[in-house]
DNA sequence: GAATTCATGTAACTTGTTACATGATTTA
DNA sequence: TAAATCATGTAACAAGTTACATGAATTC
């Protein structure tokens, strides 16, 4: 599973706290990854209690205490098998809700589905706009460090693969507007 | 949630078992949903108890009893319910574990980041050479009856998301490997 | 004065996965 | 004679969602 090893991947280079790590998951990897803080937390607990890592507490004056999640070598060793021994070849999430309601689209309204299209390809062009600032944080993050540098290429091809099926959404709804609008071909 | 109104959907035109169901997912919705027998039949027993389904067993020999689940007046009221009132413009399963994977790509071995990228290209060609023939089933299909040539074009649109999506994975993959060998622009 | 940020979670629930169990019939 | 098909599930677990709770500090 994806998300602990994420949670150990990013403790693998500095120690990080619970609220971290959420924020780190919703801004910079909400695009291939969500999750809600409760399973974070719940998460962090279980790998704690596995020895994946250990915490330890740091006061602060007006502010809640930080719990400092650091990675242990056998969280090391779970995080780098993952890595490397990631299956490629298994098929991955198969659940679009959006087609299982279009599949049925027989028994609904066709001119509720062409709203909802257009508003898909509206949502995708917002996207496709952020795409030229992400990669300039991405230019920007590579030149911090030394692994950070040798990270770009692999951020700019996660970067690619958003960038190409959101490209690939907006034909697909524009298509499937002329299909049932009865223009295609 | 869309298995539940999937399965709704189905039984909305006749009364299945839950091996028929099954049989119905793993075959023809596989690409965009799919689910195992035990999800399934639990679903349908939860389905029953809230009133959306009713079930009768018809006594086979040899084989075992069929469990034939018919959708109630509140089912088909909860269904349509379901299909016109679809929320397009949520975020879908912002999950990719191959992307979580080749974030951390810096952390482990180039060499077999990229053999996995060429299994998913030859995964998806192979997928590719399949979809002439989804669409000729369609065809087939839609000259059963009315409701099916109805619902023709809206399983062109759910076949026709999976070519693109599939297109678009091996442009990105074959890219990916370019910049992952430098040879990208 | 209101909203956001910082920082921690718990509880209850739903959805999805894995492994197991039964047993006759038909097809290769 | 071995494998696949027909047909039913149960049990245990893992992962994801929704709702709630606390409380100070900072920013608008």
């Amino acid at each position: 599973m994806s998300l602990k090893h994420g949670l150990l991947g990013l403790l693998d280079d500095e120690s990080m706290t619970g609220y971290d790590l959420m924020k780190v998951f919703n801004h910079s990897l909400s695009f291939f990854w969500s999750a809600q803080t409760s399973q974070i937390y719940r998460d962090l607990t279980n790998l704690e209690k596995n020895g994946l890592l250990t915490s330890n507490i740091e006061k602060q004056s007006g502010k809640p205490d930080k719990k400092l999640y650091t990675i242990t070598e056998a969280g090391r060793n779970e995080f780098h098998q993952w890595l490397n021994e990631y299956n490629f070849t298994k098929p991955g999430n198969t659940r679009d809700g959006m087609l299982m309601n279009i599949f049925f689209g027989a028994k609904g309204s066709k001119k509720k589905l062409i709203e909802g299209l257009n508003q898909v390809i509206e949502i995708s062009k917002r996207e496709m706009a952020q795409q030229s600032r992400i990669n300039k944080l991405i230019d920007e993050y590579a030149q911090l460090d030394d692994y950070s540098a040798k990270g770009k290429i692999y951020w700019e091809i996660t970067a690619l693969k958003k960038e190409i099926f959101t490209k690939a959404n907006i034909d697909w709804a524009t298509r499937a507007i002329s299909i049932l609008n009865g223009e295609d071909k």
